[in-house]
RNA sequence: GACCCUAUGGUCUAGCGGUUAGGACAUCUCCCUUUCACGGAGAUAGCCCGGGUUCGAUUCCCGGUAGGGUCGCCA
């Protein structure tokens, strides 16, 4: 059988992080099987859909590199689209619902109520066999009791999701569905409908929701992290996004964290998805994060490092090309998160390096001013301004004081950067250069 | 209220009847080092509870408890 999944949202103008989990875990099946993975707008809710919105999703998917085989290729919902069973937009599917809602009107499964139409609901409990979780039977709640039929069309004409879902998933062949276990309990109305068309229902795989690490409840608009943009926004690679929501609900159970996607694709199945919910745990992303930047070669590095700047509005157009590119370069290795580099590294782009007046008071002593003024008028000397000259000097001058590197070392940081941290110092000062290293220099020693 | 899912350190997980309960993140200590990061060595910390089944339960069954989800003319 020739599986075919599909990631189905909405388009609410930001795609969820669980949602960009699910896209990813039917990518992974698709890739796995080598099957067809489908890509739906589900955006019957005319009222909040804009093709911005809709590009959101798109961007996103892209941006975790989830390509798909069939759906949209741009956000306009009448535009062109790849794949035999389009429109991928449910907003251009209505005669095919229409035409739906007369049939399961015509077999005895709905009637017209109130100016909608309801889903004469089977009474009896439903089995759903989940891959993932096994079999579920699914009783009636005591609402259900009361009233189990549900409506498929709303009295203003519109079709509701469970219906429009159904439908779709049927016209396109749908083998499979993976998507979060919130919508396990409403899978007994969707497998009722198919047995109302006559059709065998798809598998259905409920995976596990990931949960905000603060309340361990659904990871909700609000919670910090809960839109894929903030990923984005904040400077983080990709790959390791992905790696790390590969890891939440599955496992390659050989003890491995960071593997690449192809031996993910690989491994990764169905049937050993977790069953229970994760907390989202940030820091784990970030050291996960920090790994992909460490073994990046260095090009992406310095383009990702320069976006990060651009990004945090430094103006690194002032500034010649190869002094951003070298400045870039004395950061590989050091962050864990592209986010971080403005603030790490913000002093090659800003000549008015901030100090804390507190760090001043205590870094720079008499003492300490002198020793600095005797390392500065040696650095004025050197006609070579190059790392292995100024780590040279510093460690003959700290001789001469009698002194360890250190105490010339933490001023001079100091002095130059504004932080106690940061980038190699020899390094950081040859980008600099001659000029505004004596010039920041002098300006603490005038302080 | 009803229905459904789940339960290994703070977090993500390995385990599938007999293990000194393994790994990773985080935390702490030490080493390396011009700072930080990396790397190396170590430490703290876990099988939700109660019954069964069994010679033996973290593992299987039942119950409880806890957490999560669902019962919309939202998706």
């Amino acid at each position: 059988m020739n599986v075919r999944v599909r990631f189905a949202p909405s388009p609410t103008g930001f795609l969820h992080i669980g949602g960009a989990r699910t896209a990813l875990f039917n990518w992974l099946y698709a890739r796995h099987t080598g099957g067809t993975f489908i890509l739906r707008i589900e955006d019957t809710d005319t009222a909040r859909n804009t093709q911005e919105a809709v590009d959101v999703i798109l961007h996103g998917m892209r941006w975790l590199g989830l390509d798909w085989d069939e759906g949209p290729t741009t956000p306009d919902a009448k535009g062109p689209s790849k794949g035999d069973y389009g429109p991928y937009f449910q907003s251009q599917r209505g005669d095919l619902y229409k035409k739906r809602v007369q049939e399961l009107k015509d077999k005895g499964f709905a009637y017209d109520h109130e100016g909608a139409v309801k889903f004469k609901m089977r009474r009896t409990p439903i089995l759903i066999p989940d891959i993932v979780v096994g079999d579920v039977e699914r009783k009636l709640t005591d609402r259900e009791e009361a009233d189990p039929d549900f409506v498929i069309v709303r009295s203003d004409g519109q079709p509701v999701f469970h219906f429009v879902n159904v439908v779709d998933d049927l016209e396109m062949k749908v083998t499979h569905v993976i998507r979060g276990e919130d919508h396990l309990s409403n899978t007994s109305k969707h497998i009722a409908m198919f047995q109302a068309f006559g059709v065998e229902p798809p598998k259905y795989g409920h995976i596990p929701l990931i949960l905000n690490p603060l309340d361990g409840s659904k990871m909700s608009k609000r919670d910090k992290g809960s839109s894929l943009k903030f990923y984005m926004d904040e400077g983080f690679v990709p790959e390791a996004v992905v790696n790390y929501l590969c890891l939440l609900g599955w496992s390659p159970k050989d003890n491995r964290e960071k593997m690449p996607l192809d031996e993910i694709v690989k491994l990764f199945d169905v049937p050993n998805i977790l069953r229970h919910n994760a907390k989202f745990d940030l820091d784990k992303l970030h050291w996960l994060d920090g790994e992909y930047i460490r073994e990046m070669a260095p090009e992406r590095f310095r383009e990702l490092g320069i976006e990060a700047f651009k990004h945090a509005k430094f103006p690194l157009e002032q500034f010649p090309a190869a002094y951003v590119a070298a400045a870039v370069d004395t950061c590989r290795g050091k962050v864990k998160n592209f986010g971080e580099l403005p603030a790490y590294a913000g002093f090659y782009f800003n000549e008015d390096v901030t100090i804390d007046p507190a760090l001043i008071e205590k870094e720079f002593t008499a003492e300490a001013k002198g020793r600095l003024q005797k390392l500065r008028d040696a650095f004025a000397q050197l006609t070579e301004f190059t790392a292995p000259n100024l780590e040279l000097t510093l460690k003959k001058i700290a001789g001469e004081l009698g002194i360890k590197a250190g105490p010339l070392v933490h001023p001079t940081r100091m002095a130059c950067t504004g932080a106690g941290a940061g980038p190699s110092l020899y390094h950081l000062l040859e980008v600099l250069g001659k000029d505004r290293v004596l010039k920041r220099i002098d300006r603490v020693l005038g302080m």
